[in-house]
DNA sequence: CCGCGGGCCTGAGAGC
DNA sequence: TGCTCTCAGGCCCGCG
């Protein structure tokens, strides 16, 4: 499901349920999502005070009193809730909040404040994994990710080194989140439309002769940064499964030009083509022939 | 090292 | 109604 925007307005949602609050009681609902959990997952998570929520890529991480962070990842299906309910559930009995149990739900978080945090994974592609903040810097799942698209780091030069001498598509580099972290198949599709550029150019070809960033790579990477801001001020894209925290639908969806959109004549002025769809590593790609060069 | 295809899971929707 | 097939927002792994 979850693309950065998607990411990002989960981490919105949680914060004021998590920060400053002291996680009092995990429940783990089963022994893996996508890997299993470790086996000191709940004890190094009771008691700890949650000083803060972050993001990187597609991963929230939740520092810990204790030095640990928490990486979450939200794989193709997950979502969390966010459960306030008074009165809802019986202290002291049985803590999981009545009438609120849904399929799926694999993960459960008490705080200290009375919120319940939810995580719930149909897919189970989504998983959790507690890290001492010392190692970060050498936890494989984080080693070889590329700059925060929406960071200072990432612009047309970065863009351009990234992908020189690349001979896979532009399409399949900007997802690959070693180049830039955070994309993933739709917003791809929705930034390339926007710049007019074609998904299937080679990814080399940002670059002119000299190697220097074209005016396409300023543009690709402007229509990064438009694409992305827009969609976390809508909440996200919902398609199927991405809710914010408060079960509200984000709205971005409505606002795609190409994705899923294959018939639909292209929304770009002047342009008399139609929205083509076709399949580029394993993944659907849609776009306009005829605007994106 | 690089790029590609398969696999991991469940559920929704289309077509028969 | 119900079956079967395809596809889905991610990413790891093994192969050539």
């Amino acid at each position: 499901m979850p693309e950065l925007p998607e990411v990002e307005t989960v981490r919105r949602g949680l914060q004021p349920a998590m920060e400053g609050a002291r996680i009092d009681r995990v429940e783990t609902r089963r022994a893996d999502l996508r890997f299993p959990f470790q086996p000191d997952f709940s004890a190094r998570l009771t008691g700890r005070l949650v000083t803060g929520l972050g993001r990187r890529a597609k991963y929230l991480m939740a520092d810990l009193s204790s030095g640990d962070v928490l990486l979450m990842h939200l794989g193709m299906s997950g979502s969390f809730r966010v459960v306030t309910a008074a009165g809802q559930a019986t202290p002291g009995e049985f803590h999981y909040p009545r009438g609120e149990d849904r399929a799926h739900d694999h993960v459960l978080f008490e705080m200290s404040n009375g919120a319940r945090i939810v995580f719930n994974d149909p897919r189970r592609f989504g998983y959790m994994k507690i890290i001492a903040r010392a190692g970060l810097d050498n936890e494989p799942l984080l080693k070889g990710l590329g700059p925060e698209p929406l960071g200072n780091a990432f612009d047309a030069l970065m863009l351009t080194k990234a992908t020189a001498g690349k001979a896979t598509s532009l399409k399949a580099a900007l997802l690959d989140q070693r180049v830039v972290a955070g994309l993933g198949n739709i917003y791809v599709c929705e930034a390339l439309f926007r710049a007019h550029v074609s998904p299937k150019r080679k990814a080399a070809t940002l670059a002119d002769k000299k190697g220097e960033p074209t005016e396409r790579a300023t543009r690709l990477v402007a229509a990064i940064h438009d694409v992305l801001n827009q969609a976390i001020a809508a909440g996200g894209s919902s398609l199927r499964d991405h809710r914010q925290t408060s079960g509200e639908l984000g709205y971005f969806q409505h606002a795609f030009q190409v994705y899923d959109r294959e018939g639909e004549k292209c929304p770009t002025p002047g342009c008399t083509g139609t929205v083509k769809r076709f399949v580029q590593n394993g993944r659907s790609t849609f776009w306009c022939p005829s605007c994106q060069k």
